[in-house]
RNA sequence: GCGCCCGUAGCUCAGCUGGAUAGAGCGUCGGACUUCGAAUCCGCAGGCCGCAGGUUCGAAUCCUGCCGGGCGUACCA
């Protein structure tokens, strides 16, 4: 059973095709028609400027157009109750009552599968995030890229692509080294050794608990041991068990990577060297001054990037290039980068990096997370990693708790700064919006709870009698209701998690405002009955969504 | 200097890749619980969509130039 939105869609392209054949005009490729839902209820249950779209190729008055179009719709009597011509030429469709009942028969025959769909054909996409350094534990800014990388692969999912999640894990080079040398003295320190702590090295209380425990296990094994030699075993431990933690970390803010890529094993398994030489074979490597560059511009970045310095060692961005090769290799249709905005001027080279190994540009797509402003009572709170003076995530999620952190994230889109402040987030606690679509979950249990304590039958093998459902508020939403599978998939094609929790605030406001106008429970027997089973649409919807979304949708709270 | 992102209600932000009278939450003020959960609902107030041009039937949305804020501009990782 097709819905409704399908159903006038088809009817409507099938009538704008007619059309433009009649009249003699070759498929226009670029013709922007919408099916949008008006503002205001007058303008109809939907509208669309087909007819306004139509205007210059067919050079007629829109108003004639779209009565054209609408003698063309065939079967529109059995959807639409009338169809208006307004404004400047749109078309306002009304839908029969009637037929929103389909919307809520629908979601029950699909129940947990509502919503999902088939746009991505199986194809493969990667979604890598977070990609923090494993030199310390996660703060905020990665919570918030941890929440957008997750959900968006949940998105793309729910949406037929398959989707891998994946964590890049930057464990070679110098700064493995000054990690390990950090815990190093920190041993030395809690052994009683005079130390001197660099500055450039990793002061954050972290690595002092971290020597604690290598003291605890290993004792003082490592006291008289020469520098080079006990080096080995501190920067495996330091790494290892900040990785650990942030595993740790992420699963209690509820997020689960599929793959942990190591960037050691490119080095190990020679694919820098490999992508140097691809490169290389394909022209776009030249030396100068004792290095090798890589000819980005070639491909609109600004200038051209080392990828081997004059002393022989390769850049970082080498090791990216190879890592992204790899990951091609990989048979990945499309790659998301999840990065922090201030990583904003690599875009340019990573993207002219695959198109010189032979990807398509649009094969990489790199969303950029604006920077999360920590503050306190209104009060920005220092973030220095060096200094070690920040806020982990963990010790966020613990505060305001991973439902209210992950919906925080992800209610505001990721190119636009987000002020997190920690007392207005417990202070609100009660006027949050997730609870406030959380409160809308537990009611509907709670009513469904009474309607089994009281003997009303609440589980359908056939649908009852929709008809009662004439309310406003029942039209508006079974309208709402039947626009999810629209918003997941607009927030697929546009990488764009934060619409979920928009629709699920307009749906769940809208469901509140009914609840408190009309009773459930204790109607005549055919108006309960109805209302129950849109009542379990709405709570199959929520719980979907916020399943996408990684949010509890709790019975009680 | 150059590049990217952002300027929408007092505050925090949406505005669906150009549509009709620009929305929501918070905050202010005023209402609604003997009845399914008041963590809710209803109402009032609040705007030159940073400024100025341009594109067209139509601009918060697209283009150009300014103003203001953030970030970035390594043979660092």
């Amino acid at each position: 059973m097709a819905l409704i939105r399908e159903r006038l869609t088809h009817m409507l392209q099938r009538a704008v095709q007619d059309l433009l054949r009649d009249s003699g005009i070759s498929n226009e490729q670029d013709l922007r028609v919408e099916l949008e839902i008006p503002k205001i209820s007058d303008h109809g249950d939907y509208a669309t400027n087909a007819a306004m779209v139509l205007t210059k190729p067919l050079r007629r008055n829109p108003r004639e157009i779209a009565q054209a179009i609408i003698d063309r719709m065939e079967g529109r009597h059995e959807l639409l109750a009338s169809v208006e011509i307004a404004g400047p030429g749109f078309i306002n469709f009304f839908i029969r009552p009637e037929a929103w009942a389909d919307v809520v028969r629908d979601i029950h025959a699909k129940a947990d599968a509502y919503g999902l769909q088939d746009l991505g054909g199986g194809k493969r996409f990667q979604v890598e995030f977070v990609s923090a350094n494993p030199t310390g534990p996660l703060h905020i800014g990665h919570g918030r890229g941890a929440a957008i990388g997750d959900v968006l692969a949940n998105i793309l999912r729910a949406c037929g692509y398959q989707v891998d999640k994946e964590y890049y894990i930057n464990d070679a080079g110098k700064q493995m080294q000054t990690l390990g040398r950090s815990l190093y003295l920190r041993y030395l320190e809690a052994l009683g050794v005079p130390i001197d702590f660099p500055d450039d090295h990793y002061r954050g209380d972290y690595m002092k608990d971290l020597a604690r425990e290598v003291v605890g296990q290993m004792g003082d094994r490592y006291k008289d041991t020469p520098e080079d030699e006990a080096l080995p075993f501190f920067t495996k431990y330091a790494g290892d068990h900040i990785l650990d933690g942030i595993r740790q970390d992420l699963e209690a803010f509820g997020v689960r990577h599929d793959v942990w890529f190591s960037e050691q094993s490119l080095h190990d398994a020679g694919e820098v060297q490999k992508t140097i030489e691809a490169l290389e074979q394909a022209g776009y490597i030249y030396e100068e001054d004792g290095a090798k560059w890589f000819r980005s511009t070639a491909f609109g970045d600004e200038k051209d990037r080392v990828v081997v310095r004059a002393n022989g060692l390769t850049t970082y961005f080498a090791a990216d290039l190879a890592y992204h090769k790899n990951k091609f290799e990989r048979d990945y249709d499309t790659v998301i980068d999840v990065w922090g905005a201030d990583h904003h001027g690599y875009v340019a080279r990573m993207s002219a990096g695959i198109q010189a190994l032979g990807r398509k540009a649009s094969d990489l797509r790199i969303i950029l997370v604006q920077l999360v402003n920590l503050l306190r009572g209104g009060k920005p709170v220092a973030m220095s990693t060096r200094a070690g003076e920040f806020v982990t995530l963990r010790e966020v999620v613990d505060e305001v708790g991973k439902d209210a952190a992950r919906f925080i994230f992800l209610t505001r889109r990721s190119d636009s700064p987000l002020d997190f402040d920690l007392e207005v987030a417990k202070m609100q606690s009660n006027d949050n919006p997730v609870y406030y679509v959380q409160y809308a979950h537990a009611r509907l249990c709670s009513v469904f709870q009474v309607a089994r304590e009281k003997g009303v039958p609440c589980s359908w093998s056939v649908p009852p009698d929709l008809s009662p459902l004439t309310h406003p508020k029942e039209l508006e939403l079974m309208k709402l209701l039947g626009e999810y599978p629209q918003v997941v998939a607009a927030s697929a094609l546009q990488l764009e998690p934060h619409r979920i929790p928009y629709y699920l605030n307009e749906l769940v406001s809208c469901f509140h405002s009914y609840y408190n106008q009309n009773r459930i429970l204790g109607e005549e027997e055919a108006t309960t009955q109805a209302r129950l089973y849109l009542a379990a649409a709405v709570r199959t919807v929520i719980r979907n969504a916020l399943g996408l979304l990684g949010v509890d949708a709790p019975e009680k709270m």
